[in-house]
DNA sequence: CTGAAAGCGCTTACAG
DNA sequence: CTGAAAGCGCTTACAG
């Protein structure tokens, strides 16, 4: 690789270091404002700014008290130690996200959904685990370990819980079967196989290849199952190899370049991906091999994401609800943080959009 | 929309309530273990007890009694509280990484870089803000406010960090033109963009049309401008509208159906998009215009998105590497916060790799 | 309406 | 090698 110039600037803390210029300084931040610093330049006790900054100051204090804190404030730039307050309140106001695959643009619209519902009192933050893989219990425990107002936890498996074992507000999302264990926000999975699988009966098809995704989650496990039941409730079947690969498109057209064979061999005239990111891949793979879609095989996936009206042809696709998932799941988890009784959500309906890749 | 059968669980503390069946009980939650605890089951002291998780017992501690407060975690399930932490130490192990467009596949390398970089000492956490938005500089104070080790933002401009004046450690992510302000680390993306244009001026086209992105990045005007005068100096010319849309691919169809008639007009024969998921966009406007890409029209974008080798046509890209970004700007942050000198990076070097989407 | 004080759970000089 | 104690910055009963 060709190494260029460098450009990276150093940083100027903008404080006088202990010995200037001899080499050896260390470098002096500015260190943060504190309650005691507004307290003395309002002449007043922590105690009061602490009421203010918390909008707690009804009938405890004076509206010309609250208005010198205010200025002061706002001249000194104090922001609340969040580090202090969690530690004396016992919690935070932090909501932390923990999710396997967060580049998916399914979670985009799940984190839109999360940041909705847990408005501005809440902070969301993401915590990304590697790609493919459910969240391990020890980074869950270090998750908690920062004292997060809740946890919301993607896709993890009934396993994960168990070895879990921690008790503070936590909400599971797309976690089927977890029931009993921690509450849960889930999606209608299942129907939308079923809905999928009707299609493709209606259209003719009844030899139906699978690509399944590997991560080890409940909700693969029940798109596949499903749609292999509803299947054989119209005469058809999933027939030849079922290959699985990690939820990326590359993964998946190499599988299917694998699998092709198989399908053929076995008369598969469509084929069913567990996610549209792993069909995107499909549809490279039979494009590169001359196999026509829909000709000669149709095609769908489950997400429906945004580009899945964008390839050529369109994809049909089993819709999953993601920004309503974030909703549901984070409204559920700040009534729980809160001590309300969680409103009764619904196990969010998937449904099927039919594009040009099962056409006729 | 059809509601169905809820599916979310009550989750069971495991705890017995104040007055239980009351229908008014409070929920008691099981208290995490305390060093206090650990110190009186292993018959040491706190202080130990520090020493012995944060392993540095070296010499201060025998072996025999870290032993016995090893025994004493595991048994109690002992986990360091992290707020507590952070405040008596001043600041934490989380560094926190602040970007527009955590959906965009790209910050799946960056986040993997990072990850990497930081190890198992810093815990890296994603704060997503809107998409196609810079970072708010009171978002930013807010993330400080949690006393993170350390932040890395990707791509604000310079009036943001003029805003921000916080004084911790900080890390630019794709931040040109901020020199002297924060350090940062960078793309050379205008490299890649003047290779771009010398392989577009070398397949003979003169006049380019040019999709923009709106998120008011530095980065992009600098794809534009250095794409714009390397074509110049060959004799080429953006020519036709230059619609800007967000990084997103459906706006970005919707963009190029609008600029098509423009483009063709100008005498416009190959288009470039400010990012690959822009061009995708574009490419399924033009299947559906009936433009022929590379036929009638060559089409190129920036970032590399592991798509791009699977559109039809392979879409020709400037490779901006997002694993070597995240590991660069992370390995400078661990730096500045341990208080070592940072290695000397490089300005990451871009290069253009050419697919079909612009072939003769 | 306001303040002095205790306490959240940890880390780190300091004394022994 | 080990412990008692102070302190990080906040919040919250409690006393006035």
């Amino acid at each position: 690789m060709r190494r260029q110039a460098l450009n990276v600037t150093r940083y100027d803390p903008g404080v006088s270091s202990a010995a200037p210029g001899t080499g050896d300084e260390t470098i002096e931040r500015r260190r943060p404002v504190t309650a005691v610093q507004v307290a003395r330049h309002a002449g007043v006790s922590t105690a009061t700014v602490s009421l203010v900054v918390n909008g707690k100051t009804a009938g405890r204090v004076s509206p010309q008290i609250a208005a010198r804190v205010e200025a002061a404030i706002a001249e000194l730039g104090y922001v609340v130690d969040r580090a202090a307050s969690s530690l004396s309140r016992g919690s935070g106001d932090v909501v932390i996200l923990v999710a396997p695959d967060i580049a998916n643009p399914f979670f985009a619209g799940v984190i839109a959904g999360a940041q909705e519902a847990l408005g501005s009192i809440y902070q969301l933050l993401l915590s990304a685990t590697d790609v493919g893989c459910v969240p391990r219990p020890e980074d869950v425990r270090a998750l908690f370990a920062l004292r997060p107002a809740g946890l919301l936890v993607d896709a993890p498996n009934v396993r994960f819980l168990r070895d879990l074992d921690v008790h503070a507000p936590l909400v599971l999302i797309d976690a089927p079967s977890t029931e009993g264990v921690a509450p849960s926000v889930d999606l209608d999975v299942a129907s939308g196989a079923r809905q999928l699988a009707r299609h493709l009966l209606h259209r003719g098809h009844r030899r139906i290849g699978y690509l399944d995704a590997v991560t080890g989650t409940e909700t693969f496990v029940l798109r596949r199952e499903a749609l292999r039941e509803e299947l054989a409730a119209g005469g058809g079947v999933l027939a030849g190899p079922t290959p699985a690969s990690v939820v990326d498109s590359a993964a998946a057209s190499r599988a299917a370049v694998d699998a092709w064979p198989g399908w053929r061999d076995a008369g598969v005239t469509a084929v069913v991906a567990a996610s549209d990111t792993q069909a995107y891949g499909v549809l490279h793979a039979m494009q590169g091999l001359g196999v026509p879609i829909p000709g000669e095989l149709a095609l769908a996936g489950f997400d429906n994401l945004p580009y899945s009206a964008l390839t050529q042809p369109g994809l049909t696709s089993v819709e999953l609800p993601s920004h309503q998932l974030g909703l549901a799941a984070a409204g559920h988890l700040r009534a729980l943080i809160e001590g309300r009784a969680p409103a009764a959500p619904d196990m969010l309906p998937a449904h099927l959009v039919v594009r040009g890749s099962t056409a006729r």
